[in-house]
DNA sequence: AGCACGCCGACT
DNA sequence: GTCGGCGTGCTC
């Protein structure tokens, strides 16, 4: 779907320079200031550039696009990017930048031009876009040499050195040999290869080395005992086949749980690292743990790895940024926001779980990493791999109408055969904190037989509504139209849109009536449950209470990965690639939320979640058992998820999107607006809706849709709606949503809130 | 966004 | 008398 618009990106620069540079100058014919002038990317929610003098007294041969600079703006201190150096300005007055702050550009030519191009498709402001590629601590303005490695090489006296040298000191010969054969090594690196200080001491009081400061390395790794490549079935193999590595190509990898697509990117890896080129790839948001870490580092010891995500320190994720600008990285390991690091030699893009719905960015610039991620490999010209069991709608339009190739593998690698999926009716049924008395006997049975089971529940707390049985009264949140959650353990109530929490309440503040239930039931509540009728065996629970880091995840994990019989209970956060060869049955508590949601996008993520779910059981020797709870075991959509499978009902579903003229078979974009003032977001919409339909009125190939109330009216305190454009492709809405931002910006009221959400995915 | 500038209420 | 509330203007 993107790739409609992707044929037009070679092209967009033009568009958008006009829009920030030419735009003003057809109503400012004269240039006013010619010379040395800086065009800069300052961080500011702005749509355009600013120019500058070059800093005073100070030699303009220095200056390099994607250079940082200290500039004064309005009164205060930014740092802003070097986007492009021009002769002449529309602007009459112009200041001096304030100082250089990078002797080598950050962003090179290629990294430039595709943030300018992402400022130019989400309607961002290409200050916010910069600032958002870069990491916190460069993004403050710290030095880039405060991350720069000591490199050891040889004097012009070591160069000269006979190779017999040395034979009576074999460790500094081998060392000396190193750097005569390979060059300047890092410090990270020698010291990874076992040489010692003493060593290299030895030699530099021979005047044989030097300590120099040159580029960053990433921060090293947990050391991993080197595992050498599995054998590849003949599907794998077909699909390696099938990328090539030396042009540009999208493919989307259709694997089955289990099918081994981790094994086809190291492949893919292995591939482009030989031919001395970067790998980037892009995992989930909960998907980048130690483990998978330690997976690809264990593939790859003699190559540099840099992981980006969020549970770094700011001085790691700045090293590794660093290391994966400046090239020194090999492989780039990242979530969402990996995608703007500027990679100078890259060779292959590879993006698991593609459906993930965090490659979507909820705030700020709101860019798809995915979508992002096929435009970076065609700027590139490099192959990006798209993989899932369960393919977002949009990649999977892509691959069907021929715009991607479709790879698939449907082996299971040593395992017969896919679990079996049973639909168990709960309208009528006596119903214990949720499960059915069939269920609640198979898990007995299965824990009886010394294996494990998951239990998947889509709510984390105890309850998610408390409730006056005599006057009615509902603990709600202050600040959002949504109800507490309760959290017995905590004794608190919490909303879980935003941070507001309260004590629990033993009596109605209303009626004071002491007669209080919890209505309906959470993670909390069922694990009370399952530790009462099983209290022989462990149970684990998985939620974003539970479970605060990473490694907190790994270490609640242990115990079912010795393989002892226990109980593992938790929401989506269990859902993702947890390898658990013991457990053999799987229970979703609740089947039938996303069967009736107002978000068109709620059956498809249903499908992907009850399918990855599903795919935990049996993946070792063991077969596996899937149990659905459902009121409604006769839906249309139920049935075809699970007798057809996720590939037959999301094909269903493509052909829903197509009558109902959404995505991806259209285009769509939002306007949203929130404020605290409840009719003012209404009314602001209102008028852009106008103003949009008096530049392209309303027609089959374009609608308008709203202002509606966004799913969730009010969030933290703010009353949010949206408009929703709709178009047959997005060259007719690109111009269009320029033209709003536009006329958005003169917008005087500063209480209110907006932006453009092209692509939106949550209508929350 | 954030920082200036400017115009009206309760305080030493 | 003035300290400071936040409305609005502007940012190369």
């Amino acid at each position: 779907m993107l790739s409609l618009y992707l044929t037009v990106a070679a092209s967009t620069l033009a568009p958008f320079q006009e829009r920030i540079g030419g735009g003003v100058q057809q109503t400012v014919p004269q240039t006013v200031q010619q010379g040395i002038i800086l065009r800069l990317a300052v961080p500011v929610p702005l749509r355009r550039l600013f120019d500058y003098l070059p800093p005073e007294g100070f030699d303009p041969a220095e200056l390099k696009p994607g250079q940082r600079l200290w500039v004064p703006f309005a009164g205060r201190k930014l740092v802003a990017v070097l986007v492009d150096i021009v002769r002449e300005s529309p602007q009459a007055q112009l200041k001096p930048a304030q100082e250089l702050l990078d002797n080598a550009a950050l962003f090179d030519s290629g990294a430039r031009k595709f943030l300018n191009w992402i400022a130019d498709y989400y309607q961002a402001p290409v200050g916010e876009v910069y600032a958002a590629a870069l990491p916190a601590a460069l993004r403050k303005g710290k030095p880039a040499d405060h991350w720069a490695e000591q490199w050891l090489q040889l004097t012009t006296e070591g160069k000269g050195l006979p190779e017999s040298a040395l034979a009576r000191a074999p460790k500094q010969q081998a060392l000396l040999q190193q750097l005569l054969r390979a060059g300047p090594q890092s410090r990270t690196h020698l010291k990874a290869q076992g040489h010692t200080p003493a060593v290299i001491r030895a030699l530099q009081e021979r005047h044989l080395v030097e300590w120099v400061s040159g580029p960053t390395v990433p921060p090293p790794m947990p050391a991993a005992e080197a595992t050498p490549p599995p054998q590849l079935n003949s599907e794998q193999q077909q699909v390696l086949e099938a990328v090539d590595c030396n042009r540009f190509s999208a493919t989307l990898l259709e694997g089955t749980t289990g099918s081994g697509k981790t094994e086809v990117y190291l492949r893919l890896m292995e591939r482009v690292l030989a031919e001395g080129r970067q790998a980037l790839l892009l995992v989930p948001e909960i998907g980048l743990t130690p483990q998978t870490l330690r997976r690809i580092a264990a593939r790859f010891p003699e190559h540099s790895i840099a992981a980006l995500h969020s549970g770094l320190a700011e001085g790691e994720r700045a090293q590794s940024w660093l290391a994966a600008a400046g090239g020194q990285a090999d492989i780039v390991i990242g979530t969402r926001s990996a995608i703007m690091t500027p990679l100078p030699r890259l060779g292959v893009v590879l993006v698991d779980e593609e459906h993930d719905a965090s490659f979507k960015q909820q705030d700020g610039v709101r860019y798809s990493a995915r979508d992002l991620a096929v435009v970076l490999a065609r700027n590139s010209n490099v192959p990006v791999l798209l993989g899932s069991a369960t393919p977002s709608l949009e990649t999977l339009y892509n691959a069907l109408n021929g715009r991607y190739q479709h790879l698939r593998m449907r082996q299971r690698a040593g395992e017969a055969r896919p679990p079996q999926i049973h639909v168990v009716p709960t309208l009528r049924e006596p119903l214990e904190e949720g499960f059915s008395p069939l269920v609640l006997r198979h898990i007995g049975e299965t824990l009886a037989r010394g294996e494990q089971v998951l239990v998947f529940i889509n709510r984390r707390g105890f309850a998610p509504a408390l409730n006056c049985d005599d006057c009615g009264w509902i603990a709600d949140c202050l600040h959002c139209s949504s109800k507490l959650t309760m959290h017995r353990r905590q004794r608190q109530l919490r909303c879980h849109h935003c941070d507001y929490r309260r004590p629990m309440v033993d009596s109605c503040p209303q009626c004071h009536s002491r007669s209080i239930s919890a209505l309906g039931g959470g993670t909390e509540r069922s694990e009370e449950l399952l530790v009462r009728r099983f209290a022989d065996y462990p149970v684990i629970r998985v939620d974003r209470d539970t479970t605060t880091s990473k490694q907190a995840l790994d270490r609640l994990l242990a115990p079912a990965r010795d393989g002892e019989p226990c109980l593992l209970l938790g929401t989506q956060m269990l859902a993702k690639g947890h390898h658990l060869p013991r457990v053999t049955l799987v229970v979703i508590q609740d089947a039938d939320g996303g069967l009736f949601s107002a978000d068109f996008r709620a059956p498809e993520r249903t499908g992907q979640l009850l399918e990855q779910v599903a795919g935990r059981a049996g993946r070792g020797s063991l077969s596996g058992r899937v149990l659905v709870q459902s009121r409604f075991p006769e839906h249309p959509l139920l049935q075809m998820l699970l007798e057809k499978g996720y590939g037959t009902f999301a094909r269903q579903l493509l052909r829903d999107r197509a009558v109902a003229q959404l995505p991806p078979t259209h285009a769509m974009a939002l306007v949203r607006a929130e404020c605290e003032e409840p009719t003012w977001a209404e009314e602001f919409l209102h008028n852009a809706r106008l103003f949009m339909q008096s530049l392209v009125p309303p027609s089959p190939q374009l609608q308008y849709l709203g202002p509606v109330p966004a799913l969730l009216e009010r969030k933290s305190g703010r009353y949010r709606f949206y408009v929703q454009v709709t178009a047959q492709n997005r060259a007719q809405l690109q111009p269009l949503l320029a033209r709003v931002c536009a006329w958005a910006e003169g917008n005087k009221n500063r209480r209110l809130r907006w932006a453009v959400d092209m692509d939106a995915q949550e209508l929350s």
